[in-house]
DNA sequence: TATGAATGAGAATTCATTCAT
DNA sequence: AATGAATGAATTCTCATTCAT
């Protein structure tokens, strides 16, 4: 039963990320628990309320961004320069949007000490892997990791049905316009 | 009276579009009539439900990219290659992260035909000033009038308070990115 | 439909304050508004939260003790001995019980300032119509008028079904067997 | 083992009768449990709902308001007059306010015959007593049994916090007043 | 026509009870 | 038999929309 109950609260959690990313923070609670596969009572003794799932997920994903960072300074370390890219791939496809959704709209007070320290963290290691991608001028030297997160994060929250829907690819587009803005630039690096 | 009741509605698009922007377009009706200086009754009686208010909040900014992107295409025929920065910068201090909002996390099913109409209209302006900057080499060949778009929507939604809070000039910054992002790409253009 | 409104008010105060003395601060609001006649977000409109109706609630009641003892101190200063007897009858009627149980059960954290000065008034008329009766010999001198509202509220808290069913007119004892004891003991007095 | 689970079920009694007598009868069950030390399914295999438990705890009390009297019973025979106070002072400690609560906001429909027939034994242990009293001049004459019960239940139901926490002693002077108003009566004993 | 009060459906949350281990 | 996770009905509260004045 333990793992039983573990699974189902991973189940949660990714059911969770995935809705908040593509509806916003705002989704409903019972929503999340019938994605999950859970009553909502369940959902509710997993997370005491919406700001602690929140938190929680806000948390999964600082720590999948601190995961990534690390294996690219290694890779970086190693002179594997592709690295830099694939931790960008990465970090584009961690939904950080869900992040910033729900971070922002949704804790509108304080924000947990757990989070502060785990956003230090990941802020470290992903500091390491630019300052590497930077010595090996893969990325402007002008840009700081806040910036980073803050970019990939705006250019990945959940497009506009109107878009999305008549424009496939379109993501990919904006993405890769990203990318070209964070490339060391002639004229100001 | 006639011209009352104009400023009135004009008021509360003013103050929906703002409202939109800032908290999102989950934001309580109630919320925008008083900020509007008016009685929820009145913006229903000038508004039939949510839906028509943002579409009108939509067109009214399909409206003003429009305005922008005609005053860029003469200026640009003028070869006064400035305007492309200027129309850029109109573009991103228009709110259009309101627009990208409310279309969409509000408008599930359907888009009106008359948005529909405006955002054509809309889109060819803008594709005529894009196409005039393509060929004085401003921007990028690759680029399309609905991805830039979509690209400055992204990158003007509102940033999570915890960022915001934390970081003044973030959000130029990300523009910033875009924007050197968006000009001609010497590697692949 | 000021005056309509205003009404409907009254009518939710009044079915409140029966509500609770009768089922405790406990009941469903929903019971409340079904029994005042109004929707239940009718009820939110006229009191932000549970807290709010509880508040107002017992404010009226701590007013309706100060008129009270306000007109027995002008019949006690005019001799009229009655007085005390029927200030009790009053208060005994006035479902101070409500008071007691909404006040103590409802309010865990702090006591609203509003509350403090109302109680503190009302507090002030009692004490004076008090007075009055001690020196009149109407009631034992060792009493306060807190615990004078304390013991009314005590004993006329609802009694459980059990009993109130089987034993009309139990409660009408158990508020003699109070007189009683208020009045000047022989031995302690 | 047997006497594990005995004194498992005692543990639960007593600690449902603290918390009934404490918070009311709508403290919530696993309050309950975590206060006997159980877990929530132990609980409900020793009890099969609420209402049992809350029947098994009025029998408790029953049962000793029962003991205490058939103890005062003797006493008094024997010419011990102090008896009688030391019987209501047992009453008053007995937490018999738990027992008006519970009872009397928990069941609403019928009271169980096991209920009615230990409340009838109590009822003729303390009559004896009482009619001892009454011929020792000790109490007054027209109180009955039932009166006496429900009078020393209004009496120590928990005071509101407003009162407790300012007033430390009221409840003390409650029972005194009630003490005092138990006493046979000059004027109409 | 402008206003704001009224309404009720929907969302968040709690908790008594059941059930799998 | 003990445990605590799961469930869902009941409750509080919010807010889009309607309606009476």
């Amino acid at each position: 039963m333990r793992s039983d109950a573990l699974r189902r609260r991973e189940n949660i959690l990714r059911a969770a990320r995935e809705l908040f990313a593509e509806h916003g923070a705002q989704i409903a609670m019972e929503t999340i628990a019938e994605a999950s596969g859970v009553g909502i009572g369940t959902l509710y003794r997993n997370f005491a309320d919406r700001n602690a799932l929140v938190e929680e997920v806000t948390l999964g994903t600082l720590g999948d961004i601190r995961i990534a960072s690390q294996s690219a300074v290694q890779r970086l370390e190693d002179g594997d320069t592709d690295a830099w890219e694939v931790l960008l791939g990465t970090l584009v496809q961690q939904n950080l949007g869900a992040l910033s959704e729900a971070l922002g709209l949704q804790l509108p007070k304080k924000i947990s000490p757990r989070i502060l320290e785990v956003q230090a963290e990941a802020g470290q290691s992903l500091h390491s892997a630019l300052d590497l991608a930077k010595n090996a001028n893969l990325v402007r030297k002008d840009v700081t990791e806040i910036e980073l997160i803050a970019t990939i994060g705006a250019m990945t929250r959940p497009l506009p049905r109107a878009f999305s829907k008549s424009q496939p690819g379109l993501e990919d587009r904006i993405v890769q316009i990203m990318r070209d803005g964070l490339r060391p630039q002639t004229t100001q690096d």
